[in-house]
RNA sequence: UGGGCCGUCGACAAGCGGUAAGUCACAUGGUUUUGGUCCAUGCAUUCAGGGGUUCGAAUCCUCUCGGCCCAACCA
């Protein structure tokens, strides 16, 4: 406890540090998650997800998940299936603690008519466009809605009619009154509720008055005795007047403090682009393995581990930042490295023969299935007369650092023998049909007993005994780095990298990853991390690429 | 421009008056039957800029510059 972890410091830390030190809460630490269910989570919301969740744990508090259902026209039941499944997938942990606003309807309600009753609330029935010519301009003050001094019974009769259904939409709200002038506008007698007429995904048509996000959130937070209602930045104007209602209350009042949000590199992460992206089908759904969701990145292959992993380098501050997304990268391959069986498989095949090899001979080749865990243990592979290499592991004419297969060059199939490509059989057009190679029987397991060296060992499959797959290649969706800040009159789809996917359907794998299910990951050696996509049948496997290894030989040929 | 917040290496980010952590990226070398992993080394005499306080400032004060948020009956 006296050795704190460093690498967890963060101002949010050390606010709780000291609050538990003054004895606030009586020691208590309580956070949650409180999503819209309007849209599908991404990787923004698994920070604040694992921000609130980890604080909890690591202060042995609580963490509660609601969702806050305060606005039927943009909510849907669709959506708290979704994320309740993103954010267990995630890993964070809410027991038996889910919540949703539209469980307080009632005593939001009651608290209301507290207001109303102290004189600090009325119902105005000024227009919308009346209200916000009236709330003034953040240099100018707003002046006094002409309803702002009805008496409190008026009041309770308009706000309880409202209740019951006697007025249209927009007819009224009911505000809080605060101060027309404040520098603040959100203090500029606020918003609680509106009336309307909408059927609601989980209390039907009970309610046609709904609370405002100001009025509702806080209350919320308050009921749940939350201690740190952590929220992103944008809501710091906010807190004067989370403060405000609690206070006027007389409630519990949680502490609200704000973080930035993740951003991310070469990629969108606005429930607004979001939404282009699928609608306009420039991606297969809220799953597609391009797209920065959960349920994208789960699809694509990250686990939950690397997501955690991410989260924790990334940090949590006050200022606006765009994370590269080379660190994401970097955290899945940190996890699979260690985890990810090897296998070996061909992506884009270049057919060789060994012309000194016996026909219809097979071997059984050990190989090591992963490097990293003797635990793994090793698996057998066929060896046979036809192989199938990688296209890119060959040149006919090679420069200077390609040290892998050229005619008269000899290299290592790994795990198998020494091969040395003699023919280059091509056809009418140039295009290389087949090498004709032979092999030395002495370097059996790759090792030559005169100890004689090559330069590369390369991976291959026997021709006979693979298995066909699809094989899809992602890319980064958009082709500059941050789409806020864009030249003049360009939007982020003038951005769409038209490369983002690319499908190879004659890929050739090791046999028994025919039979693995949706979600399996492995490591396709020396070309990257890849999972089988829920799309995959045995018939016709499918698999994604998680991300590729880092290369240095690909590093030092763009330059 | 009223109010609120922010500015530390290419990207994140610690630091909380005692003389710039860490991670990613990048570079170089070593090991290697994955041009992977791993290991070693390098990478901010300086904290947006100026002025001030102090024996001592990224940390305190002050001014300037730059960025973000707030005028939905959204959250």
């Amino acid at each position: 406890m006296e050795d704190k972890d460093r690498s967890k410091s963060n101002f949010i830390r050390d606010i709780i540090d000291n609050d538990l030190l003054e004895g606030k809460n009586n020691g208590r630490v309580h956070t949650r998650f409180p999503p819209e269910p309007n849209g599908h989570l991404h990787i923004g919301h698994a920070k604040a997800i694992l921000v609130n969740y980890s604080i909890a744990q690591d202060y042995n508090g609580k963490f509660n998940l609601r969702f806050d259902d305060t606005n039927p026209i943009k909510e849907d039941e669709e959506y708290v299936n979704a994320i309740i499944n993103d954010i267990k997938w995630l890993g964070a942990n809410w027991e038996d603690r889910l919540f949703y606003a539209s469980d307080y309807f009632e005593e939001m309600y009651d608290f209301a008519v507290q207001l109303i009753k102290a004189g600090r609330a009325f119902v105005d029935s000024q227009s919308a466009e009346e209200i916000r010519k009236n709330r003034g301009t953040v240099r100018s003050p707003g002046v006094n809605s002409p309803f702002r001094e009805r008496s409190i019974n008026e009041n309770l009769d308009l706000f309880g009619r409202m209740k019951n259904g006697e007025f249209e939409d927009g007819a009224h709200v009911l505000r809080a009154k605060i101060d027309m002038s404040s520098p603040n506008m959100l203090m500029r007698d606020p918003l609680m509720y509106r009336i309307r007429h909408t059927p609601h995904h989980r209390t039907g048509d009970k309610w046609c008055i709904y609370p405002i996000y100001d009025w509702a959130h806080g209350l919320e937070d308050s009921l749940e005795g939350i201690t740190h209602s952590l929220c992103s930045l944008e809501f710091q104007a906010h807190r004067p007047l989370y403060d405000w209602f609690l206070l006027e209350l007389g409630v519990h009042k949680p502490q609200q403090i704000e973080f930035a949000r993740l951003n991310l590199n070469y990629t969108v992460m606005s429930k607004r682009k979001l939404l282009e992206l699928v609608e306009q089908n420039l991606v297969s759904g809220w799953d597609d393995p391009r797209l920065p969701t959960l349920s994208g990145l789960r699809r694509r292959g990250f686990t939950p581990e690397a997501i955690q992993n991410f989260i924790n380098k990334v940090g949590v501050a006050k200022a606006h930042s765009i994370v590269d997304y080379a660190l994401l990268e970097h955290s899945i391959r940190e996890v699979l490295n260690k985890q990810a069986p090897r296998v070996m498989s061909v992506l884009n095949p270049l057919k060789i023969v060994i012309t000194n090899y016996p026909i219809e001979q097979v071997e059984e080749i050990d190989a090591v299935n992963n490097p990293e865990d003797p635990d793994a243990g090793t698996r057998k592979v066929p060896f046979s007369k036809e192989l199938y290499i990688e296209r890119e592991d060959f040149m006919e004419d090679p420069p200077k650092k390609f040290f892998r297969l050229a005619p008269g060059r000899e290299v290592r199939f790994r795990y198998a023998y020494f091969i040395t490509c003699n023919e280059v059989i091509k056809d009418e057009n140039g295009e290389i049909l087949e090498l004709q190679c032979t092999y030395d029987p002495a370097s059996k397991g790759g090792k030559s007993p005169d100890g004689r060296k090559v330069k590369a060992t390369l991976h291959w499959i026997s021709v006979e005994h693979a298995v066909d797959a699809e094989v899809r290649l992602y890319d980064r969706l958009i082709t500059v780095p941050d789409t806020n800040n864009l030249e003049e009159g360009k939007t982020f789809m003038d951005y769409i990298n038209p490369d983002s996917l690319k499908i190879l359907d004659n890929c050739k794998l090791e046999a028994q990853l025919a039979k693995a299910d949706p979600g399996y990951r492995c490591q396709f050696e020396r070309l990257g991390y890849f999972c089988v996509d829920p799309d995959s049948t045995p018939q016709k496997p499918v698999f994604n690429r998680t991300v590729t290894l880092r290369d240095t030989w690909a590093r030092m040929q763009n330059k």
